[in-house]
DNA sequence: AACGGTCGTCGAATCGATTCGATCCGAGGC
DNA sequence: GCCTCGGATCGAATCGATTCGACGACCGTT
């Protein structure tokens, strides 16, 4: 009935001071063993569980929490397989330190501010979210909480992880090429989570909240000069087969001959529109992903693409999380990707082919 | 440099106590709105971003954070359609209380018990792991932690969400039943997560930790008696393609015409083995799961299977937990399921088949 | 003019540990 | 036999708020 035991009624059991119970339960060694014993099984007897967390981490000013800020509703976000093995990453570096991991996503997809002003947090991962203006950010530097952003904004004072988005695109444009391509278009991931779809204009590419998303579009530029870009409203595989479809069933001497996919799961629904279409990949058409994420169920397809690390992706950022809590200064770092070509891209179709190079 | 403002400065600086700040910020009515305006502008010249969430936790004895313990690790945990809509239920409840969602998940799969000591949880929801001799639910119980079990431990204590799965089977084995089928075989998910695979002794059958892996083999057996059942190592379309080839690449005359799947992914995978064998489905072998997870590149393949409101049931499990952490009673809820017929199955071969009952 | 009732504000106790410097004790050195 | 040293334990301050009962002032009654 009464509440739980406190520390002090396991050291008055004990018959030690709190102070001497605390180290104990720390296990420092400026214990006496015998006295160890004593305070456990006094806890044991009391059926103390151990320290309450929540006034060790008032007195420590840790909590023990770091979170990850999620720009979309859980069930879509993890959808992605990239999302998932950057959460992974992160996940395995924070148990390691003996840290939870807690998700901040809201069910309009962007948690409250008073979920976040009412979360302990040690340090906060911006995952899957790319926003410069994002409220949070400001609600979370405010208190003073440090901050980690993956491919997300670049602010002053912020520790960032970035992958190299544009030369990673730019080398698959350039395969592309090199095979003779010349009408290439871009199905993109949204630009910013509004729901809209569909050509990207100039004025809404100045809106763009995603510089991952930005920086792919640079990349296949760098080598074809400006090509149309479809947005999707989000990162899923039909969003990818409906824009497949949108982009592929025109008349033939206007279609693309190789569509670049923002990311390995667009480009699977690209794959999808294709085959629907009764077009050959990649005879009558190449189409390239952004990833090289794993779907079993691609197979024997192998996607072309680039391969980012995402799970060290994560790795890096919650160790960067861990630096930042530690009282670390904030960095930068620029991941490395490669290109890793499948089965899904080949010369141009003869019709359509301009001497390589 | 000197460290963040507290309460009390931003009180002396707008002239009141403490507690008078604190009534402010809380949005007390017994505060004159003058006032409360004074101690938030004094609030914002200091930079004081609001209460600190520790101490106010540490005072209130809530921290404000559900703790969802993940069986598995995090990147195989998800890849399961199910378990994602389970915690985007959970996730969309928590939210709309202000609550955080902690995940609870180690390296190995489960979190260490060091991990679960540091962190403040107002309860814990057993999320996609069914022990009953887990270790972390006895440290959870000692430190009066409420806990919810999704289809997870049946403790006494322990708030119980259910899903019928045994009716929910049965209902599938009637089916395959009455379409003439009489040689069914189980592909199932892990009985427990050791990595083994392969057909399932009685001996290997006790060990069992899951219920609802239990419940769905009785299931069937509620209508076919003893089937071979064969254990896949993890919850994965591949480990369903693997079952499959093994369970189908033999004499047809010894081949199932059925394949009862635990799950979705599993029957997706069964089915991928069968196009490899160049069997038709539903004429030459029937495929049915478990779930009705959305699979969108299954299309236009409709999977025979029961559907099982996932998202209910994590909605359900955040609400248990609120309650719980309100000072409710644990309570026990089973959810119904449906059967959904699909195209993957029809009636048995003939030369199989037997006159329908 | 005394009194009852509100409304707003304040004091003080409390939540449950951690941690640093001080203290105490016995053993060993000279 | 006295002094020192080191290891074990203890006291007291502290982390930063919340909350309840008390208190003072002001208003309207009778």
């Amino acid at each position: 009935m009464s509440s739980r035991p406190t520390l002090a009624a396991v050291a008055a059991r004990a018959g030690v001071s709190a102070s001497t119970a605390s180290l104990a339960f720390a296990g420092s060694p400026r214990v006496a063993p015998a006295t160890r014993e004593r305070v456990l099984s006094a806890a044991a007897e009391l059926g103390y569980a151990g320290p309450d967390p929540l006034a060790a981490s008032l007195r420590r000013g840790r909590s023990g929490v770091v979170g990850a800020f999620i720009g979309e509703r859980l069930l879509y976000a993890f959808r992605d397989p990239v999302a998932l093995q950057l959460l992974d990453g992160i996940s395995e570096v924070l148990s390691a330190h003996d840290v939870g991991l807690l998700l901040l996503a809201g069910d309009a997809g962007r948690p409250s501010a008073n979920q976040i002003a009412r979360v302990p947090l040690d340090a906060a991962i911006f995952a899957t979210c790319g926003l410069e203006d994002d409220p949070a950010l400001d609600q979370l530097r405010a208190r003073g909480v440090p901050i980690v952003a993956v491919e997300g904004p670049d602010v002053e004072g912020v520790a960032l992880i970035d992958i190299d988005d544009r030369g990673g695109t730019r080398d698959l444009a350039r395969h592309l090429h090199d095979l003779g391509h010349r009408r290439v278009e871009v199905v993109a991931m949204p630009l910013r989570l509004d729901g809209t779809s569909g050509p990207v204009t100039p004025e809404r590419r100045a809106l763009a909240h995603y510089r991952d998303v930005r920086h792919r579009i640079a990349g296949v530029e760098d080598v074809f000069g400006l090509v149309p870009v479809y947005e999707t409203p989000s990162n899923a595989v039909d969003e990818g087969a409906a824009a497949g479809r949108l982009l592929l069933d025109v008349d033939p001497s206007r279609r693309p001959t190789a569509i670049v996919a923002q990311s390995d799961v667009l480009a699977a629904g690209v794959l999808q529109a294709a085959a629907e279409l009764g077009l050959r990949v990649p005879e009558d058409l190449s189409v390239v992903g952004f990833d090289g994420a794993e779907l079993p169920w691609l197979t024997p397809t192998r996607l072309t693409t680039v391969v980012q690390p995402s799970d060290e992706k994560g790795r890096l950022a919650a160790r960067a999380a861990m630096d930042l809590v530690e009282g670390g200064a904030p960095t930068r770092v620029l991941l490395p990707v490669e290109l890793r070509v499948g089965t899904t891209s080949g010369r141009a179709p003869s019709s359509d082919r301009s001497a390589p190079r």
